[in-house]
DNA sequence: AGGTTCACG
DNA sequence: ACGTACGTGAACCTA
């Protein structure tokens, strides 16, 4: 959340934030940046000072003993918002911005000032254990090296590897051999550094990046507060900064671990989570109206087995773990504008049984690939690709006569509508969620957001209502040709409300 | 400051 | 003929 408000004069966020009643009437909230944000999603900055050179084709005026910085920017966001409130009317882009980003200002600012509970001890105990495990592993790597160096500078690891150890090149970066972690599994059968290498990369990242880190980032009331980026991500999700809350570690056993330290601040509390299940493709299936797709939503059944028995033409319950795995990938993949490149590295085969899997998901989904088609002639000819509550990506790299810019591009403007329609459903959600908690008066609290997931903190004889609220308000603010399905866990930690 | 790597959706 | 899966933020090393 970072307002105009906030901007110019910071202690009136308790205007934005006032629990018991809204002071500021979104209606009449305009944040500048944001404006901006809709028309240009790219921009390199929000500045009032930039917005104002740009858009006013002025300089912002000097500040001085009589006209102090915050007048100045005062002016300039008084002077500015005539000028892009006119340019979004024209975009087409003023629906966006009064139905789904000024309304979700308070809630952002709300969300940030309370905070989520980080229970240090669980913190501690990891850090110890980490502390002992990367000193083992440490010491381990020194002695199948045959010589100590440090471990965490990819190019004294990639001289050990590929010139002492004479292991096996894989891809290049700009500048060398990579070591990361694909590279990694590929060796792991030829020399058993590697997976002490991988260990040891688990173990630091998590250290480093969460387990000592957090602890160090909590505020004067003892909660973890982040910032909800509202001009950062050019799709429209929002992103979360200092410290970034969107990337808790969960797909690792001992990730989930630090997952776990997340909790609520009463002890009669607990963490309930509500996530959008396989949104994007749900979107796809919408926006496309495939047959088969839509179908497989509506039928209610496994939605990857479902895609491997058309694919692979044998009946549901022929599916195998491997079949369900593989579809689950080109699933992934057409939701970032599939390549036989991209969908044969994420699942180690060749090029053309990656291209050979593609085909027979077009066969089995028409639509799916006619959608994705008129995405992209569109986009061509408009030269920006939209979401389904018409927010616009420009998407300049169309334009480009560089192969791999054009491809790039073409891949943006097939991702965008379901990225950013996800982005958009789960903003009015959380509105939507926000004035329902405030007009009910619920003490429950929602404290994040991760993309398709909202985090509530909620007093025990609330979870009932609560779990119902999210639901209703999550599933209920799009009427697509499939369901949005919910799904909804409680627990004593975030890893546990799943 | 830029590159690499890796945490998340 | 070309070669990348989409969107982020943070830590670390190197220059």
């Amino acid at each position: 959340m970072k307002s105009l408000l906030q901007e110019v004069c910071p202690p009136d966020e308790a205007l934005l934030c006032n629990e018991s009643a809204l002071l500021v009437d979104p209606v009449r909230l305009f944040d500048c940046g944001i404006a901006a944000y809709l028309l240009e999603s790219n921009r390199s900055s929000y500045e009032l000072s930039s917005l104002h050179a740009d858009y006013l084709s002025a300089p912002l005026p000097a500040s001085d003993e009589n006209r102090p910085d915050a007048a100045v920017l005062a002016q300039a966001a008084a002077d500015l918002a005539p000028e892009l409130e006119r340019r979004l009317d024209s975009d087409g882009s003023l629906q966006v911005m009064q139905d789904i980003e000024m309304p979700l200002v308070p809630v952002l600012a709300r969300m940030e000032r309370a905070g989520v509970g980080l229970d240090t001890s669980v913190l501690a105990g990891l850090s110890e254990e980490t502390r002992t495990g990367i000193d083992t592993l440490r010491g381990e790597i020194y002695e199948l090296a045959g010589c100590e160096f440090i471990v965490d500078s990819p190019k004294q690891l990639s001289e050990v590897l590929f010139d002492k150890l004479g292991l096996p090149t894989g891809k290049r970066t700009k500048t060398g051999f990579s070591t990361d972690a694909s590279v990694l599994s590929s060796l792991a059968p030829i020399h058993p550094i590697a997976e002490k290498i991988v260990a040891y990369r688990e173990l630091t990242k998590l250290t480093s990046t969460y387990i000592d880190a957090l602890p160090r980032m909590l505020g004067e009331d003892g909660r973890l507060h982040t910032s909800f980026n509202q001009t950062v991500a050019a799709t429209g999700r929002l992103s979360s900064s200092n410290p970034n809350l969107q990337n808790i570690p969960v797909r690792t056993g001992f990730g989930r671990r630090i997952r776990a330290a997340f909790v609520p601040a009463d002890r009669n509390d607990v963490m309930v989570s509500a996530d959008y299940s396989q949104i994007e493709l749900r979107i796809l299936a919408h926006l496309s109206q495939d047959a088969g797709l839509v179908e497989a939503f509506t039928s209610g059944m496994d939605f990857h087995q479902a895609t491997a028995a058309r694919v692979f033409g044998v009946s549901v319950d022929e599916v195998e773990p491997g079949m369900r795995a593989k579809a689950k990938a080109v699933n992934f993949g057409i939701v970032y504008g599939q390549t036989a490149h991209g969908l044969g590295d994420s699942l180690k085969i060749g090029y053309g049984e990656a291209q050979a899997m593609i085909d027979r998901y077009y066969e089995a989904y028409p639509g799916v690939r006619r959608y994705l088609d008129d995405t992209v002639a569109a986009a061509h000819r408009d030269g920006y690709a939209i979401t389904m509550f018409g927010r616009k990506r420009r998407i300049p790299e169309l334009m480009s006569s560089n192969f791999n810019l054009r491809s790039f591009g073409e891949r943006t403007a097939m991702n965008h509508p379901m990225q950013g329609t996800a982005a958009d459903i789960m903003k009015l959600a959380m509105i939507e969620v926000d004035r329902r908690l405030l007009a009910e008066g619920f003490a429950s609290r929602m404290v994040l957001q991760v993309h398709d997931e909202l985090v509530f903190e909620v007093p025990v004889d609330e979870v009932e209502s609560l779990t119902a609220l999210a639901r209703e308000a999550m599933s209920g603010v799009a009427k697509l040709s499939v369901p949005l399905d919910v799904s909804v866990a409680t627990g004593p930690n975030w890893a546990s409300a799943k």
